[in-house]
DNA sequence: GGATCAAATATCCTATAGGATTGCCGGACG
DNA sequence: CGTCCGGCAATCCTATAGGATATTTGATCC
């Protein structure tokens, strides 16, 4: 028995521990990581050789990220300049993520409600503590609150499609260093509440309002 | 003739890619089409050497399109296998991608119908007509039609999401050989008044009504 | 001092060769 | 007859070299 067998049957499902997804599955994660955390900040250049050299593989998987990376919004690329990460949105596109946000996850909340398993409904109670100390600690919880819900509803076109939107949230709101906010805790609170007691319409109604304080909030650093 | 476009030809047939200006671009947009003509029919594998010699380009930007293409779930890649075209949509996915549909493009509807600029109504004024003979035909123009609906919005990111699930209706509808329906022209016909008269809520109404029965045909070729 | 043009640099884009891994096929053995 | 095992083919992954292009820099001229 190998090394790597022995870990997977000792952690029990190996689909974790036995990745081998590929090496530009590896390289997306990571620079998606960076990106998530302002280690590579908004309206940055990044130059295939300087990665490749960093992260110690050749410069294929690095080319393969980078074009799933500007399918999905988070870089651009300019012919024969190079990518960059995209620059930080403006008011518009604020505006426009959320009216999407606002059309779609009181939806969704709806249906987790009606739908949740009851597995992930306990997940939903560990994210619901009041112990978010530090900034990354609230934004990992409320990332996974959301996806949590999302994927409640059962349907993974509208989870994708949040989880994608949500990445911009995150970047947005890390940019300004945004103080965690306590209503958000609440609201959270609230939601996850009605989900539990199963109540749809209540549910929908709080994540509708959640969205529209959290757009208030966001709206406050931006001027354009 | 260019020095490039000599070139080209030199090389072999003339289906090759002959523009410098972003290939991988260039090659995703092909495989793209192939894919919506059903040349690529679903669950079909596809190696980058084949695809790399029929194109007469290197394997680089062939990996870079395929990995776009998979981002935006066109293809899948197996690790050390090779990427395949998406199988078909089941019956759960066309379920998901309906509800999907009809949460946000009846909005979009009514969106288009308060704010749509005079040019684009102009434009969708010429996707009316009955003159829709063949299959492909009627196919390009219903893409029209929703695409302007959805950028007439006003969101970008309405637009492309719907753009993207587009794709896979069409192919599903491709896979079956439908009949053009002569109701969805009447349907598109009563979205199009209620939209020029600039009625939201009608055009909400006429765009759900028209999307559920959509959903009624299409969902009549499937028996999962 | 400001503007213009040309050379230099950095980067991307392409092409090809070679190593590594997986899935499949045919034959041997129980 | 079923099962296991080893080679074969296909494919992906990596590395390197060379051509093409945009950006930058510096010198020159007005």
């Amino acid at each position: 028995m190998s090394a790597i067998e022995a870990a997977a049957a000792k952690q029990g499902p190996p689909s974790q521990i036995a990745r081998p997804s590929g090496l530009a599955e590896e390289v997306y994660r990571r620079i998606r990581a960076d990106i998530m955390s302002l280690r590579l900040p908004p309206d940055t250049r990044v130059s295939v050789d300087s990665l490749a050299r960093e992260l110690g593989v050749s410069q294929t998987p690095i080319r393969e990220a980078l074009s799933m990376l500007e399918a999905n919004g988070l870089v651009s690329k300019k012919h024969f300049t190079g990518y960059a990460t995209a620059p930080r949105m403006d008011r518009a596109q604020l505006d426009e993520l959320f009216e999407f946000r606002l059309l779609v996850e009181p939806h969704a909340a709806r249906k987790a409600a009606e739908a949740m398993a009851q597995s992930d409904m306990d997940s939903l109670g560990a994210v619901s503590g009041a112990h978010a100390p530090s900034h990354d600690g609230f934004a990992d919880m409320d990332t996974e609150f959301h996806k949590l819900i999302a994927q409640g509803g059962g349907n993974h076109l509208i989870a994708d499609s949040l989880a994608r939107l949500h990445i911009h949230v995150h970047i947005f709101r890390s940019c300004f260093r945004s103080e965690i906010a306590e209503e958000a805790v609440h609201e959270h609170d609230a939601v996850i509440k009605a989900i539990r007691s199963r109540d749809g319409a209540a549910a929908e109604a709080a994540m509708r309002r959640h969205i529209e304080r959290s757009y208030g909030r966001l709206r406050d650093f931006i001027r354009d």
